[in-house]
DNA sequence: TGAGTGACTGTAA
DNA sequence: CTTACAGCCACTC
């Protein structure tokens, strides 16, 4: 499995309402460092992921230029009941995706290709 | 092969 | 709050 294609995966698993950063889901992957690659990752399955959760680790839309525009991303995560600053970024001590026990599970779906 | 660049992160002043 | 530095990884020219 690559690593984009664990991205893509991880990201599908944030859940609605909540949003996740660049690192967090870079160390989910197994890239401890891997954060610039997972935007990139999101740039070519923007189509297949829901990549207006992903924020950076200040809960800033980093990522916001790469859709239709700037506001695109802003105005999805409202939609799903995120509210954005007027400066651009999400409260990340509430709205920041804490995997619980699914994480086990997260990490047992990225290593399946130990099959 | 080497240099530049970027949806990043953490620490420090 | 801002600016500066260093680290890491993949892509492009």
């Amino acid at each position: 499995m690559d690593f984009y294609e664990k991205v893509a995966l991880v990201c599908r698993r944030i859940p609605k309402g909540r949003v996740a950063s660049y690192g967090q889901i870079a160390r989910l992957c197994g890239k401890l460092y891997g954060a610039r690659q997972v935007g990139f990752a999101l740039a070519n399955r923007l189509e297949d992921v829901p990549a207006h959760r992903v924020v950076n680790s200040q809960g800033y839309l980093s990522g916001a230029h790469a859709f239709l525009g700037p506001d695109m991303q802003r105005k999805m995560l409202e939609a799903e009941g995120v509210l954005v600053s007027p400066n651009g970024r999400v409260d990340m001590k509430f709205y920041a995706w804490s995997l619980g026990a699914e994480k086990e599970e997260l990490l047992s779906a990225l290593f399946e290709e130990n099959t």
